[in-house]
RNA sequence: CGGGAUGUAGCGCAGUUUGGCAGCGCGCCACGUUCGGGACGUGGAGGCCGGAGGUUCAAAUCCUCUCAUCCCGACCA
């Protein structure tokens, strides 16, 4: 390719809507740009990332054993009724109807479709397990989009799905779209931590998430210093403290006037927050409210508070609703003697004693409340948020955080679509069955954000060599001198013919904007051609992630660079430079 | 949906307070000079001032409504 023909509007300044490093860069680099809010296009260079990331999916997909199929976007809205999830999708489901009224939605996600297609396929056990996939465009209609590519509305994303008899055999597939996708992140030169994940809205037991470590990232994983332990804050656990011997006392009621929050009350008894327990009214589904218990210096986890309540339809009481309850007595609520709420309570709760309560009338408190002396306890759940310091489940270590972008997710669902569904094959015994299925996503255009989020600098992007647009720029500074041409010409034919993807920068533009635009746009390797090494009868080669120069004479420059392509290629296989001779 | 902000040339912005010729930088076009890290000079093109309505002799500027975009919270690949 070269670049004087290429559409790739490169700028100076990134447009003020961009948030993140990510964003001002796909668009500096005239890669991607806006049509609406979270719609892109994607433009030249933009769109060779997203066809690399496609390219290494496909292959991993297909060492894997899994199929490409492509389902249409349009969804009928019948399919999603069977599953009752075109009422659970809320309004994040972009719906439409036909001419003839019929109800159709973008797809967000594919499950009923490929479900009702191999309901009606596969009907027999020796079609299974199949494993069948598609990169097909996603809608969804996101709250608020935001960040680029990494929260779009529209999105490219690979969905899997695998369908098997056994539970055992489910979880065969899943463990080969574990390993598919570790290499595939591999791959792509990411550096990504897998992770226990809730399964949401989608559903199953049995989640992890991929996630791409990244200070942008809007997901908190919390993970072991000392054992491999590692899971997404949604679902990340800790293990109870022991009780303590500490002697059961008469619980009291002090006064607090004034003092409401956690913090306030503990530093007026003069207590640690943690000898708190406070009481978040919720309410919850059909205006029902809910009294949270958890320990003062902890945060209530909404997705595992959704959980616990069966909905995820809740909210905290707000400012004006406190009215309809004059029962209830804000910065004063407690757990003895309520009985208009739902109480659940953090297990962590169950380990504490002599602790302290809001007494239910204003300006008091109680100290030295006991679960079972004071009040009972019907529904215990795990509802607090983990946070760095706490220790790890499975091996008693600390836990760390990190932020990180969530770039794939694979769950195991078992029988819910299904089922719900009547999918049935008919097994060996003669009995029909439902599919025991799995499923499983790549976000690719979030992939191509998270891959920039992870490796840039000042100048511009950094991109991995698997997922570059090209592999190789050949920046001619004066294109218009035939000492130079010739050169270029010969270098750039030479390393087509070598199968590297390479860019040739024959624009009559500036030194400067010729460098600047190849460090923007992130190529990995950069060949420098101009009367200095025209004299020296060398050419020069930058590395972009490490600005390492290196001369080459003319005359075996090719060769050179072809090699390194190719060992810079290698370093991204799993298993090392090596590994990819071995498969 | 709640809270906050912004819409002026392709991009970044000034002008709005106090109504009076629509501007600056970058980019774009032409010519010339430059030619290894976003060059310089001269000349040029480019605007429904987000949209609608109103106030006024006069509106980018004041008022009303509306649309869009972005940021903070609840969703997710």
């Amino acid at each position: 390719m070269k670049f004087s023909v290429l559409l790739a509007p490169t700028l100076k300044e990134s447009p003020s809507e961009a948030e993140v490093v990510s964003h001002k860069l796909l668009m500096r680099a005239g890669m991607i740009r806006k049509v609406a809010a979270g719609i892109y296009t994607f433009l030249p260079l933009g769109y060779n990332v997203i066809k690399k990331i496609e390219r290494i999916v496909r292959e991993e997909m297909g060492r894997a054993g899994a199929q490409e199929i492509l389902m249409p976007v349009l969804q009928p809205a019948d399919l999603w009724r069977i599953t009752g999830r075109w009422d659970q999708f809320g309004p994040e489901m972009m719906r439409m109807a036909d001419r003839n009224g019929r109800e159709f939605a973008l797809g967000p996600t594919a499950e009923e479709m490929i479900t009702d297609l191999v309901k009606n396929e596969v009907k027999s056990y020796r079609q299974l397990p199949l494993t069948l996939y598609q990169i097909q465009v996603k809608f969804r209609d996101e709250i608020r989009p935001r960040f680029g590519l990494m929260r779009g509305r529209e999105f490219i994303m690979k969905d899997a799905y695998s369908f098997n008899r056994t539970v055992e055999e489910m979880q065969q597939s899943y463990s080969d779209m574990y390993d598919a996708y570790s290499r595939i992140f591999s791959r792509c030169g990411l550096d990504y931590r897998a992770v226990d994940a809730a399964t949401g809205l989608i559903g199953g037991k049995v989640s992890q998430e991929f996630m791409v470590l990244a200070e942008s990232g809007e997901s908190t994983i919390l993970y072991c210093e000392s054992c491999n332990y590692a899971a997404s804050d949604e679902v990340a656990t800790a293990p109870l403290a022991e009780p303590s011997t500490e002697a059961i006392k008469q619980s009291e009621l002090v006064g607090t006037p004034g003092q409401k929050s956690v913090e306030q009350v503990a530093t007026f008894l003069n207590i640690p927050e943690d000898k708190i327990v406070k009481t978040l009214i919720y309410k919850y589904g059909a205006s029902e409210l809910a009294g949270i218990l958890v320990r003062g210096d902890r945060d209530v986890n909404d997705e595992k508070l959704s959980v616990a309540l069966g909905t995820a339809d809740f909210h905290l009481l707000a400012g004006a609703e406190w009215q309809e309850y004059p029962e209830l007595i804000r910065g004063f609520v407690g757990p003895v003697g309520i009985n208009s709420v739902r109480l659940i309570a953090d297990k962590e709760i169950s380990v504490m004693q002599n602790f302290v309560v809001g007494a239910n009338r204003p300006d008091a408190h109680l100290i030295n409340v006991n679960v079972g002396e004071d009040f009972q306890v019907e529904e215990w759940a795990d509802i607090k948020t983990i946070k760095a310091g706490d220790k790890c489940p499975a091996c008693g270590g600390a836990l760390l955080s990190a932020k990180g972008i969530e770039v794939g997710q694979i769950f195991q669902l078992g029988t819910k679509y299904s089922a719900a569904m009547e999918a049935m094959y008919i097994d060996e015994d003669g009995a029909l069955k439902p599919y025991i299925m799995g499923t499983y996503g790549i976000g690719i255009s979030r992939t191509a954000a998270a891959a920039i989020e992870q490796n840039h600098d000042e100048n511009g992007i950094i991109w991995p060599i698997s997922i570059a647009p090209y592999e190789v720029s050949v920046v001619v500074l004066n294109y218009d001198k035939n000492e130079q041409k010739e050169i270029a010409d010969r270098i750039y034919d030479g390393l087509s013919k070598k199968e590297v993807e390479v860019i040739l920068d024959d624009r009559i533009e500036s030194a400067g904007k010729k460098f600047a635009d190849s460090d923007l746009i992130g190529f990995p390797v950069q060949v420098v051609i101009g009367n200095r090494t025209v004299k020296s009868g060398n050419v020069e080669v930058k590395i972009r992630a490490t600005a390492e120069r290196i001369e080459y004479r003319v005359d075996d420059a090719v060769d050179r660079i072809s090699e390194l392509v190719v060992k810079m290629r290698s370093m991204l296989q799993p298993g090392g430079p090596d590994a990819e001779n071995a498969g």
